[in-house]
DNA sequence: CCAGTCCTCTGACTAGGGTCAGAAAATGGA
DNA sequence: TCCATTTTCTGACCCTAGTCAGAGGACTGG
């Protein structure tokens, strides 16, 4: 990180601030508070609880009621409690309420258009591929890691999603009971671990570690939900995984995955495992990956990695 | 522009309003309001007037007031009349404004580091490289063009500018008195026109056009500064004067220019132009282009221009 | 069934950021 | 000289966005 990318970012910051920033308030700051706009927006065509809403916008709960008393006296919004818990109330758009969000929507777009406009086609076209890079790079910087134990909620939605997902994917289709599936205290301390990638909150990712003693470290169940591929978080997981098989005093790491993972093969190769000879009878693997890692030098999370990138789904099961 | 193009402009917003927003303010922010901050760095080393500080920043008189009134308790800054307009205030910078002011960029350099700091090496470069990108093009996006008089002193520093800088760039140095030099009648209507381009309210370029009655238009004097080289500036100015000689009925537009200005020559075939015989006896030309241009169809500023880009230095004095 | 917890709401309060209408001083042009 | 204009300052306001400390209803485990 050296001075002259400082500056750039710097100067980034001032001139989208400025520009982005004020277009903002103009257009969607017109007829309503930001905060109410803001709220209107998040609780969307689908309606949502408050509790969701408050944690999702990050705000005191007495704001957040205060706001939607605002919405309903204006007529925007239905407030009532859930069936099933009478304490959790959920919001609803009225009609009214949805008209005003799809201004809102409207008004959104004039914003990008108002970007957009005084540039010819070609910048444009240019403008909108910096974008979409600067968007996935913040967004892939504001990604999480957090080990958590295999039976956490969001940990049992990823590993959901994982079998779903290889099941669909694997030529013969996948039957967990015909697999070596590490039950859940192989992924729990001391026997391992599991991280948890999240975005804004949400589960999109996770991947577990083995860390047999006297054996090789081993990366089980990698994962990356699909709207979160193509931010680099397969390499942060095996970064950070062979950062903490080290720590452990592995020095060794494997992993077996089935053909059909093309993209968690190649990222394998290019982050520096070397393809070996099968380690074990998993019925589903195709492949035995091996990687010899060093003795920790940096702290786990800062620790850069090789460059690159692939596609995220991963070790086998 | 079409939807995908606008959906992706909103997402980087949201995006990057979310990210560099909240730390811009948690970094900022900390000790000192945003108001106050924002004018402490506006202060700059050298101090500032009054006037200068409020119209930069857009803000009201009275606020501006309280703000440095509030600055100046805390012993950051002195204001002091001019000696030459008792009416203007001079702001400066104490001793400890200035640690201050520099408190305050150490702490931006922070907040661009926590956006970079999650990021692997690659990853750094790339999110550099597509912020700057963003930057030059939004940048480009805010400048405007307005037809101004020649005397204008807007007008007369990028005139200036330009003459001192073919003066050093032609082989043969240039003095005014032996070039072809329009008056400035010539480049005011209804005989020609004077188009200043603006980036924050400062002049940073300049072109002119002569519309002689029943004979080609003529581009003269076309000029980028240095800073605002790189956005596309003379490309534009082209198309804008292309878009006028159009309107007032002009079927060709033609220019001359110095072998020394090759990037505006690389410009003059990108954007159409044909070399043409000598049509004029100008001492400092060598080239000499032209271009057949066709009847207006949409507005000037929005209309669309070929791709491509080029460097910005121009049509002969 | 009751004690503790969860969820929401209310009232009271704050700071920041800003607008508006003059007042006062200095200047400039007729 | 006098009057209009420029520049700054002051006081009186406003709204938004939020925080904090309870109150009270609804649920849950023992």
């Amino acid at each position: 990180m050296d001075a002259a990318q400082i500056e750039q970012v710097r100067r980034f910051n001032r001139t989208v601030t400025e520009r982005v920033g004020v277009l903002h308030d103009h257009y969607l700051g017109r007829d309503r508070p930001v905060g109410e706009a803001r709220l209107l927006w998040e609780i969307g065509e689908q309606g949502q609880d408050v509790r969701r809403l408050r944690q999702r916008l990050g705000l005191d709960s007495g704001y957040v009621s205060r706001l939607l008393r605002s919405l309903e006296a204006d007529g925007l919004v239905t407030v009532q409690p859930q069936p099933e818990d009478r304490r959790v109330r959920t919001v609803r758009l009225t009609d009214a309420g949805l008209a005003e969000r799809a201004a809102l929507d409207a008004r959104s777009d004039e914003l990008a258009g108002a970007l957009l406009g005084p540039l010819n086609t070609a910048q444009r076209a240019r403008l909108v591929a910096a974008m979409a890079e600067v968007d996935r790079l913040l967004t892939a910087a504001t990604v999480t890691l957090d080990i958590v134990d295999p039976h956490h909620p969001d940990a049992r939605h990823c590993l959901r999603s994982y079998y779903a997902e290889i099941q669909e994917r694997f030529e013969t289709g996948f039957d967990p009971t015909r697999s070596l599936l590490p039950d859940a205290a192989e992924l729990r301390p001391p026997h391992g671990l599991l991280l948890i990638a999240r975005l804004h909150g949400e589960p999109v990712g996770c991947a577990g570690l083995k860390l047999p003693p006297g054996a090789p470290a081993e990366v089980k169940r990698m994962w990356v939900a699909p709207d979160a591929r193509g931010l680099g978080l397969g390499r942060r997981f095996l970064a950070e995984l062979e950062a903490r098989a080290a720590k452990h005093g592995h020095s060794v790491l494997r992993l077996d995955t089935n053909k059909a993972l093309t993209a968690a093969i190649s990222l394998y190769h290019s982050y520096g495992f070397q393809e070996v000879a099968a380690f074990n009878d998993e019925r589903y693997a195709h492949h035995w990956f091996e990687k010899r890692i060093a003795a920790p030098l940096t702290t786990p999370t800062q620790r850069p990695c090789p460059d690159g990138e692939a596609g995220s789904v991963g070790a086998g099961p």
